[in-house]
DNA sequence: CTCTTAATGGAACAGGAGTCCCGTTATGGC
DNA sequence: GCCATAACGGGACTCCTGTTCCATTAAGAG
Protein backbone atom coordinates (compact mmCIF):
# COMPACT_ATOMS: atom_id res chain seq x y z
CA UNK A 1 0.00 0.00 0.00
CA UNK A 2 0.99 3.52 0.38
CA UNK A 3 2.74 5.11 2.67
CA UNK A 4 4.64 1.78 3.88
CA UNK A 5 7.99 3.80 4.61
CA UNK A 6 9.62 0.90 5.09
CA UNK A 7 8.11 -0.17 8.49
CA UNK A 8 11.68 -2.27 8.28
CA UNK A 9 13.25 -2.12 5.72
CA UNK A 10 16.08 -4.37 4.43
CA UNK A 11 18.74 -2.20 3.74
CA UNK A 12 18.26 1.17 5.32
CA UNK A 13 21.97 2.11 4.83
CA UNK A 14 23.39 5.00 3.46
CA UNK A 15 21.81 5.54 0.18
CA UNK A 16 18.21 4.98 1.14
CA UNK A 17 18.25 7.07 4.17
CA UNK A 18 20.09 10.13 1.68
CA UNK A 19 17.55 9.75 -0.19
CA UNK A 20 14.13 10.03 2.15
CA UNK A 21 16.41 12.96 3.82
CA UNK A 22 16.30 14.67 0.48
CA UNK A 23 13.14 14.10 -0.50
CA UNK A 24 11.50 14.65 3.00
CA UNK A 25 13.23 18.65 2.80
CA UNK A 26 12.20 18.49 -1.20
CA UNK A 27 8.37 17.89 0.01
CA UNK A 28 8.78 20.33 2.93
CA UNK A 29 9.87 23.33 0.43
CA UNK A 30 7.35 21.92 -2.20
CA UNK A 31 4.22 22.08 -0.06
CA UNK A 32 5.49 25.30 1.36
CA UNK A 33 5.35 26.83 -2.31
CA UNK A 34 3.23 25.96 -3.96
CA UNK A 35 0.71 24.62 -0.94
CA UNK A 36 -0.71 20.91 -1.07
CA UNK A 37 -3.31 20.80 -3.75
CA UNK A 38 -0.05 21.55 -6.34
CA UNK A 39 1.71 19.03 -4.76
CA UNK A 40 3.57 17.45 -7.71
CA UNK A 41 5.85 13.82 -7.02
CA UNK A 42 7.87 15.07 -10.39
CA UNK A 43 8.65 18.18 -8.92
CA UNK A 44 9.55 16.42 -5.50
CA UNK A 45 12.05 14.15 -7.09
CA UNK A 46 13.63 16.83 -8.93
CA UNK A 47 14.22 19.28 -6.27
CA UNK A 48 15.84 16.54 -4.28
CA UNK A 49 17.94 14.88 -7.02
CA UNK A 50 16.07 12.10 -7.38
CA UNK A 51 14.29 9.56 -9.93
CA UNK A 52 10.52 10.12 -10.23
CA UNK A 53 10.27 6.40 -10.34
CA UNK A 54 11.81 6.18 -6.93
CA UNK A 55 9.03 8.70 -4.72
CA UNK A 56 6.24 6.57 -6.51
CA UNK A 57 7.59 3.19 -5.53
CA UNK A 58 8.04 4.31 -1.81
CA UNK A 59 5.69 6.74 -1.22
CA UNK A 60 3.32 6.18 -3.93
CA UNK A 61 0.42 9.15 -3.18
CA UNK A 62 1.48 12.64 -2.75
CA UNK A 63 -0.90 11.85 0.91
CA UNK A 64 1.50 8.93 1.55
CA UNK A 65 4.45 11.37 1.18
CA UNK A 66 2.72 13.90 3.64
CA UNK A 67 2.07 11.66 5.85
CA UNK A 68 5.78 10.06 5.69
CA UNK A 69 7.10 14.07 6.06
CA UNK A 70 4.62 14.13 9.22
CA UNK A 71 6.19 10.96 11.15
CA UNK A 72 9.99 12.81 10.11
CA UNK A 73 8.06 16.22 11.45
CA UNK A 74 7.20 14.57 14.95
CA UNK A 75 10.65 13.20 15.23
CA UNK A 76 12.74 16.49 15.87
CA UNK A 77 11.67 17.53 19.21
CA UNK A 78 11.23 21.35 20.27
CA UNK A 79 13.29 22.63 23.41
CA UNK A 80 10.22 23.43 26.03
CA UNK A 81 10.54 26.38 28.65
CA UNK A 82 9.80 25.68 32.13
CA UNK A 83 10.39 29.08 34.46
CA UNK A 84 8.66 27.32 37.29
CA UNK A 85 5.63 29.71 36.81
CA UNK A 86 2.34 28.73 34.68
CA UNK A 87 1.48 32.39 33.02
CA UNK A 88 5.19 32.81 31.81
CA UNK A 89 5.09 29.11 30.28
CA UNK A 90 1.96 29.06 28.30
CA UNK A 91 3.03 32.40 26.93
CA UNK A 92 6.42 31.36 26.35
CA UNK A 93 4.58 28.48 24.42
CA UNK A 94 1.69 30.62 22.82
CA UNK A 95 4.79 32.74 21.34
CA UNK A 96 6.42 29.56 20.00
CA UNK A 97 3.37 28.36 17.87
CA UNK A 98 2.84 31.92 17.22
CA UNK A 99 6.43 32.16 15.66
CA UNK A 100 6.14 29.26 13.92
CA UNK A 101 3.27 29.72 12.19
CA UNK A 102 3.79 33.23 10.92
CA UNK A 103 7.43 32.13 9.52
CA UNK A 104 6.99 32.46 5.93
CA UNK A 105 8.21 28.60 5.63
CA UNK A 106 6.89 26.89 8.88
CA UNK A 107 3.14 28.56 8.21
CA UNK A 108 2.73 27.69 4.66
CA UNK A 109 4.11 23.98 5.70
CA UNK A 110 1.57 23.54 8.36
CA UNK A 111 -1.82 24.76 6.31
CA UNK A 112 -0.61 22.54 3.31
CA UNK A 113 -0.24 19.62 5.92
CA UNK A 114 -3.56 20.12 7.65
CA UNK A 115 -5.17 19.91 3.76
CA UNK A 116 -3.36 17.34 3.03
CA UNK A 117 -4.89 15.42 5.85
CA UNK A 118 -8.38 16.46 5.58
CA UNK A 119 -8.73 14.36 2.61
CA UNK A 120 -6.67 10.72 3.80
CA UNK A 121 -7.50 8.70 6.74
CA UNK A 122 -3.14 7.81 7.23
CA UNK A 123 -2.64 11.37 7.03
CA UNK A 124 -4.53 12.45 9.52
CA UNK A 125 -3.26 9.65 11.75
CA UNK A 126 0.13 11.07 11.18
CA UNK A 127 -1.10 14.53 12.05
CA UNK A 128 -2.58 13.61 15.36
CA UNK A 129 0.11 11.99 16.26
CA UNK A 130 2.27 14.39 15.96
CA UNK A 131 0.02 16.93 17.51
CA UNK A 132 -0.23 14.11 20.14
CA UNK A 133 3.37 13.97 20.75
CA UNK A 134 3.72 18.23 20.63
CA UNK A 135 1.07 18.51 23.26
CA UNK A 136 2.42 15.96 25.58
CA UNK A 137 6.05 17.93 25.33
CA UNK A 138 4.13 20.91 26.74
CA UNK A 139 1.71 19.11 29.16
CA UNK A 140 4.76 18.91 31.84
CA UNK A 141 4.60 22.12 32.99
CA UNK A 142 0.69 21.89 33.21
CA UNK A 143 1.67 19.22 35.55
CA UNK A 144 4.15 20.90 37.67
CA UNK A 145 1.60 24.07 38.20
CA UNK A 146 -0.93 21.02 39.77
CA UNK A 147 1.89 20.22 41.66
CA UNK A 148 2.74 22.94 42.82
CA UNK A 149 -1.37 23.61 43.66
CA UNK A 150 -2.11 26.48 41.11
CA UNK A 151 -4.62 24.25 39.54
CA UNK A 152 -7.38 22.09 40.76
CA UNK A 153 -5.92 18.61 41.28
CA UNK A 154 -7.83 16.90 38.13
CA UNK A 155 -6.79 19.36 35.87
CA UNK A 156 -6.09 17.44 32.47
CA UNK A 157 -2.68 18.84 31.24
CA UNK A 158 -3.62 17.99 27.69
CA UNK A 159 -6.44 20.04 27.45
CA UNK A 160 -5.13 23.50 28.89
CA UNK A 161 -2.34 23.28 25.76
CA UNK A 162 -4.57 22.42 23.49
CA UNK A 163 -6.90 25.79 24.68
CA UNK A 164 -3.06 27.29 24.21
CA UNK A 165 -3.25 26.42 20.78
CA UNK A 166 -6.58 26.07 19.60
CA UNK A 167 -7.54 30.29 19.53
CA UNK A 168 -4.12 30.53 16.87
CA UNK A 169 -5.43 28.07 14.64
CA UNK A 170 -8.96 29.33 14.38
CA UNK A 171 -7.08 31.99 12.93
CA UNK A 172 -4.63 30.65 10.94
CA UNK A 173 -6.98 28.40 9.51
CA UNK A 174 -10.61 29.91 9.69
CA UNK A 175 -10.66 33.42 10.45
CA UNK A 176 -7.41 34.80 9.00
CA UNK A 177 -7.56 37.23 11.81
CA UNK A 178 -3.71 38.29 12.69
CA UNK A 179 -1.28 36.32 14.77
CA UNK A 180 0.78 38.38 16.75
CA UNK A 181 2.38 38.53 20.35
CA UNK A 182 -0.90 40.19 21.50
CA UNK A 183 -2.83 37.43 20.21
CA UNK A 184 -0.42 34.49 21.67
CA UNK A 185 -0.63 36.56 25.19
CA UNK A 186 -4.27 36.55 25.21
CA UNK A 187 -4.24 32.95 24.27
CA UNK A 188 -1.97 31.70 26.82
CA UNK A 189 -4.36 33.98 29.38
CA UNK A 190 -7.28 32.61 28.24
CA UNK A 191 -6.31 29.22 28.81
CA UNK A 192 -4.84 30.04 32.68
CA UNK A 193 -8.19 31.50 33.31
CA UNK A 194 -10.04 28.38 31.95
CA UNK A 195 -7.77 26.09 33.69
CA UNK A 196 -7.89 28.15 36.87
CA UNK A 197 -11.85 28.11 36.99
CA UNK A 198 -11.69 24.47 36.51
CA UNK A 199 -13.20 24.08 33.10
CA UNK A 200 -10.35 21.30 32.07
CA UNK A 201 -10.87 18.92 35.35
CA UNK A 202 -12.02 15.30 34.25
CA UNK A 203 -15.27 14.03 35.47
CA UNK A 204 -17.58 17.06 36.11
CA UNK A 205 -17.62 20.43 34.01
CA UNK A 206 -18.05 23.30 36.29
CA UNK A 207 -21.78 23.79 37.14
CA UNK B 1 -10.17 35.23 -14.23
CA UNK B 2 -11.52 32.75 -12.18
CA UNK B 3 -14.39 32.86 -9.68
CA UNK B 4 -15.48 36.02 -11.48
CA UNK B 5 -18.92 34.70 -10.30
CA UNK B 6 -20.84 37.07 -12.51
CA UNK B 7 -20.71 40.18 -10.53
CA UNK B 8 -23.50 41.67 -12.94
CA UNK B 9 -24.54 38.73 -15.50
CA UNK B 10 -26.03 40.47 -18.43
CA UNK B 11 -28.31 37.60 -18.25
CA UNK B 12 -29.59 35.68 -14.58
CA UNK B 13 -33.03 34.75 -15.13
CA UNK B 14 -34.12 31.39 -14.73
CA UNK B 15 -31.34 29.22 -16.74
CA UNK B 16 -28.50 31.01 -15.23
CA UNK B 17 -29.43 30.90 -11.61
CA UNK B 18 -31.11 27.02 -11.96
CA UNK B 19 -27.48 25.74 -12.55
CA UNK B 20 -25.94 28.00 -10.02
CA UNK B 21 -27.91 26.09 -7.74
CA UNK B 22 -27.41 23.10 -9.23
CA UNK B 23 -23.67 23.16 -9.13
CA UNK B 24 -23.56 25.00 -5.82
CA UNK B 25 -25.34 21.36 -4.33
CA UNK B 26 -23.45 19.40 -6.64
CA UNK B 27 -19.98 20.67 -5.23
CA UNK B 28 -21.00 20.67 -1.79
CA UNK B 29 -22.07 16.93 -2.25
CA UNK B 30 -18.51 15.89 -4.10
CA UNK B 31 -16.80 17.81 -1.62
CA UNK B 32 -18.31 16.18 1.15
CA UNK B 33 -17.54 12.76 -0.27
CA UNK B 34 -14.25 12.89 -1.91
CA UNK B 35 -12.53 15.92 -0.29
CA UNK B 36 -11.31 18.92 -1.83
CA UNK B 37 -8.11 17.15 -3.06
CA UNK B 38 -9.97 14.57 -5.60
CA UNK B 39 -12.69 17.40 -6.99
CA UNK B 40 -13.10 17.06 -10.14
CA UNK B 41 -14.78 19.96 -12.30
CA UNK B 42 -16.38 17.16 -14.36
CA UNK B 43 -18.27 14.65 -12.23
CA UNK B 44 -19.46 18.24 -10.80
CA UNK B 45 -21.20 18.71 -13.82
CA UNK B 46 -21.93 15.15 -14.25
CA UNK B 47 -23.59 15.45 -11.09
CA UNK B 48 -25.58 18.96 -11.81
CA UNK B 49 -26.64 17.40 -14.89
CA UNK B 50 -25.15 20.28 -16.62
CA UNK B 51 -22.34 20.60 -19.52
CA UNK B 52 -18.87 20.31 -18.47
CA UNK B 53 -18.01 23.56 -20.09
CA UNK B 54 -20.42 25.92 -18.71
CA UNK B 55 -18.59 24.87 -14.91
CA UNK B 56 -15.08 25.24 -16.30
CA UNK B 57 -16.15 28.58 -18.14
CA UNK B 58 -17.93 30.31 -15.05
CA UNK B 59 -15.63 29.02 -12.32
CA UNK B 60 -12.33 28.01 -13.76
CA UNK B 61 -10.84 26.25 -11.18
CA UNK B 62 -11.72 23.81 -8.17
CA UNK B 63 -10.73 26.66 -5.77
CA UNK B 64 -13.11 29.46 -7.93
CA UNK B 65 -15.65 26.96 -7.36
CA UNK B 66 -15.31 26.78 -3.74
CA UNK B 67 -14.67 30.40 -3.24
CA UNK B 68 -18.15 30.40 -4.53
CA UNK B 69 -19.72 28.05 -2.41
CA UNK B 70 -18.52 29.72 0.62
CA UNK B 71 -20.33 32.86 -0.89
CA UNK B 72 -23.25 30.74 -1.02
CA UNK B 73 -22.90 29.04 2.20
CA UNK B 74 -22.60 32.36 3.57
CA UNK B 75 -25.70 33.70 2.12
CA UNK B 76 -27.58 31.42 4.15
CA UNK B 77 -28.10 32.88 7.76
CA UNK B 78 -28.50 30.07 11.19
CA UNK B 79 -30.88 30.69 13.64
CA UNK B 80 -29.63 31.34 16.71
CA UNK B 81 -30.69 31.31 20.32
CA UNK B 82 -31.15 34.00 23.08
CA UNK B 83 -32.11 32.91 26.63
CA UNK B 84 -31.00 35.91 28.29
CA UNK B 85 -28.28 33.90 29.89
CA UNK B 86 -24.73 33.89 28.31
CA UNK B 87 -23.39 30.68 29.65
CA UNK B 88 -26.44 29.37 28.03
CA UNK B 89 -25.92 31.26 25.12
CA UNK B 90 -22.49 30.19 24.34
CA UNK B 91 -23.43 26.48 25.38
CA UNK B 92 -26.00 26.17 22.42
CA UNK B 93 -23.45 27.80 19.71
CA UNK B 94 -20.98 25.41 20.86
CA UNK B 95 -23.22 22.56 20.59
CA UNK B 96 -24.21 23.82 17.24
CA UNK B 97 -20.91 23.83 16.34
CA UNK B 98 -20.08 20.12 17.34
CA UNK B 99 -23.24 19.23 15.30
CA UNK B 100 -22.10 20.66 12.42
CA UNK B 101 -18.59 19.40 12.52
CA UNK B 102 -19.97 15.45 13.23
CA UNK B 103 -22.59 15.82 10.58
CA UNK B 104 -21.54 12.95 7.87
CA UNK B 105 -22.38 15.72 5.33
CA UNK B 106 -21.43 18.97 7.05
CA UNK B 107 -18.09 17.68 8.84
CA UNK B 108 -16.21 16.82 5.87
CA UNK B 109 -17.49 19.40 4.11
CA UNK B 110 -16.58 22.20 6.35
CA UNK B 111 -12.98 20.09 6.15
CA UNK B 112 -12.35 20.02 2.27
CA UNK B 113 -13.62 23.81 2.31
CA UNK B 114 -10.81 24.84 4.45
CA UNK B 115 -8.71 22.85 2.73
CA UNK B 116 -9.20 24.37 -0.14
CA UNK B 117 -8.71 28.02 1.10
CA UNK B 118 -5.01 26.61 2.44
CA UNK B 119 -3.75 26.93 -1.14
CA UNK B 120 -5.60 29.73 -2.80
CA UNK B 121 -6.16 33.34 -1.50
CA UNK B 122 -9.59 34.36 -3.02
CA UNK B 123 -10.65 30.94 -1.24
CA UNK B 124 -8.82 32.31 2.11
CA UNK B 125 -10.59 35.74 1.98
CA UNK B 126 -14.37 33.90 0.91
CA UNK B 127 -13.57 32.02 3.83
CA UNK B 128 -12.84 34.23 6.05
CA UNK B 129 -15.72 36.74 5.34
CA UNK B 130 -18.10 33.35 5.89
CA UNK B 131 -16.94 33.33 9.56
CA UNK B 132 -16.83 36.90 10.07
CA UNK B 133 -20.73 36.49 9.63
CA UNK B 134 -21.27 33.79 11.23
CA UNK B 135 -19.39 35.20 14.43
CA UNK B 136 -21.15 38.41 14.02
CA UNK B 137 -24.28 36.67 14.28
CA UNK B 138 -23.50 35.24 17.48
CA UNK B 139 -21.76 38.54 19.06
CA UNK B 140 -24.82 39.70 20.10
CA UNK B 141 -25.90 37.59 22.82
CA UNK B 142 -22.18 38.60 24.68
CA UNK B 143 -23.11 42.31 24.00
CA UNK B 144 -26.00 41.83 25.54
CA UNK B 145 -24.05 40.21 28.44
CA UNK B 146 -21.71 43.12 28.82
CA UNK B 147 -24.91 45.27 28.54
CA UNK B 148 -26.46 43.62 31.89
CA UNK B 149 -23.04 43.90 33.52
CA UNK B 150 -22.20 40.06 33.59
CA UNK B 151 -18.56 41.06 31.39
CA UNK B 152 -16.33 43.56 31.57
CA UNK B 153 -17.67 47.00 29.47
CA UNK B 154 -14.94 46.74 26.83
CA UNK B 155 -15.04 42.89 26.65
CA UNK B 156 -14.25 42.48 22.32
CA UNK B 157 -17.92 40.03 21.85
CA UNK B 158 -16.26 38.54 18.73
CA UNK B 159 -13.35 37.39 20.07
CA UNK B 160 -15.61 35.23 23.41
CA UNK B 161 -16.83 33.66 20.25
CA UNK B 162 -14.29 32.99 18.41
CA UNK B 163 -13.12 31.05 21.66
CA UNK B 164 -15.96 29.03 21.77
CA UNK B 165 -14.98 27.66 18.19
CA UNK B 166 -11.39 27.78 18.15
CA UNK B 167 -10.75 24.03 20.39
CA UNK B 168 -13.58 22.62 18.13
CA UNK B 169 -11.94 23.29 15.12
CA UNK B 170 -8.75 22.64 16.83
CA UNK B 171 -9.73 19.10 16.87
CA UNK B 172 -11.94 18.62 14.04
CA UNK B 173 -8.38 19.46 12.25
CA UNK B 174 -5.54 19.17 13.90
CA UNK B 175 -5.58 16.50 16.91
CA UNK B 176 -8.17 14.85 15.81
CA UNK B 177 -9.89 14.42 19.59
CA UNK B 178 -13.72 13.32 20.06
CA UNK B 179 -16.47 16.13 19.34
CA UNK B 180 -18.84 15.77 21.77
CA UNK B 181 -21.76 17.49 24.13
CA UNK B 182 -18.93 17.28 26.19
CA UNK B 183 -16.15 19.08 24.69
CA UNK B 184 -18.91 21.30 23.50
CA UNK B 185 -19.86 22.20 27.05
CA UNK B 186 -16.35 22.55 28.07
CA UNK B 187 -15.33 25.06 25.06
CA UNK B 188 -18.34 27.18 26.20
CA UNK B 189 -17.30 27.43 29.86
CA UNK B 190 -13.51 27.72 29.15
CA UNK B 191 -14.41 30.70 26.73
CA UNK B 192 -17.23 32.00 29.75
CA UNK B 193 -14.20 32.07 32.09
CA UNK B 194 -11.96 33.88 30.40
CA UNK B 195 -14.21 36.37 29.06
CA UNK B 196 -15.14 36.91 32.97
CA UNK B 197 -11.36 37.17 33.99
CA UNK B 198 -11.39 40.16 31.52
CA UNK B 199 -8.81 38.76 29.05
CA UNK B 200 -10.82 39.34 26.24
CA UNK B 201 -10.89 43.04 26.55
CA UNK B 202 -9.65 45.25 24.53
CA UNK B 203 -6.59 47.71 25.38
CA UNK B 204 -5.03 45.51 27.73
CA UNK B 205 -4.16 42.23 28.62
CA UNK B 206 -4.82 40.85 32.17
CA UNK B 207 -1.77 40.85 34.25
C1' DC C 1 -44.59 37.09 -31.07
C1' DT C 2 -39.95 37.91 -33.02
C1' DC C 3 -35.26 38.76 -32.85
C1' DT C 4 -30.68 39.35 -30.82
C1' DT C 5 -27.28 37.32 -28.30
C1' DA C 6 -26.01 35.58 -23.59
C1' DA C 7 -25.42 31.23 -21.99
C1' DT C 8 -25.19 26.33 -22.41
C1' DG C 9 -23.88 21.56 -24.38
C1' DG C 10 -21.27 18.13 -27.03
C1' DA C 11 -17.16 16.48 -28.92
C1' DA C 12 -12.59 16.63 -30.41
C1' DC C 13 -8.04 18.02 -28.76
C1' DA C 14 -3.81 18.83 -25.80
C1' DG C 15 -0.92 18.60 -21.79
C1' DG C 16 0.61 16.52 -17.77
C1' DA C 17 0.40 13.39 -13.78
C1' DG C 18 1.11 8.68 -12.67
C1' DT C 19 2.59 3.68 -14.39
C1' DC C 20 5.50 0.25 -16.38
C1' DC C 21 9.62 -1.93 -18.09
C1' DC C 22 14.17 -2.82 -17.89
C1' DG C 23 18.98 -1.54 -17.37
C1' DT C 24 22.24 0.40 -13.66
C1' DT C 25 24.05 1.28 -9.07
C1' DA C 26 25.71 0.16 -4.60
C1' DT C 27 24.45 -2.15 0.00
C1' DG C 28 25.53 -5.67 3.11
C1' DG C 29 26.51 -10.59 3.82
C1' DC C 30 30.11 -13.80 3.01
C1' DG D 1 37.31 -8.38 -2.42
C1' DC D 2 33.13 -10.83 -4.52
C1' DC D 3 28.44 -11.80 -5.31
C1' DA D 4 23.36 -11.65 -4.92
C1' DT D 5 19.91 -8.49 -4.93
C1' DA D 6 17.66 -4.33 -2.80
C1' DA D 7 17.11 0.04 -4.36
C1' DC D 8 17.49 3.57 -7.83
C1' DG D 9 17.17 5.96 -12.67
C1' DG D 10 15.62 6.90 -17.41
C1' DG D 11 12.33 6.90 -20.79
C1' DA D 12 8.25 5.27 -23.17
C1' DC D 13 3.38 4.74 -22.48
C1' DT D 14 -1.49 5.54 -20.67
C1' DC D 15 -5.22 7.84 -18.90
C1' DC D 16 -7.48 11.64 -17.16
C1' DT D 17 -7.98 16.65 -16.27
C1' DG D 18 -8.72 20.84 -18.42
C1' DT D 19 -9.15 23.57 -23.13
C1' DT D 20 -11.04 24.88 -27.49
C1' DC D 21 -14.44 25.13 -31.20
C1' DC D 22 -18.77 25.44 -32.85
C1' DA D 23 -23.68 24.25 -32.88
C1' DT D 24 -27.91 24.78 -29.99
C1' DT D 25 -31.01 26.77 -26.54
C1' DA D 26 -33.57 30.24 -24.22
C1' DA D 27 -33.52 34.97 -21.66
C1' DG D 28 -35.36 39.32 -22.13
C1' DA D 29 -36.10 43.65 -24.88
C1' DG D 30 -39.08 45.60 -28.36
Amino acid sequence: MATDADPRPTRPGGRTARVREAVMRAAGDALAEHGFDRLDLADVARRADVGKTTVYRRWSTTTGLVADLLAHMAEESVARTDTGNLRDDLRANARLVVRTLTDPRQGPLFKAVIAAATGDPRTTEALNRFYAIRIAEWAGCVDAAVTRGELPTDTDPHEVIRAVSAPLYYRLLATGDPLDDTTATQAADAALAAAIAGVFTTGTTSQ
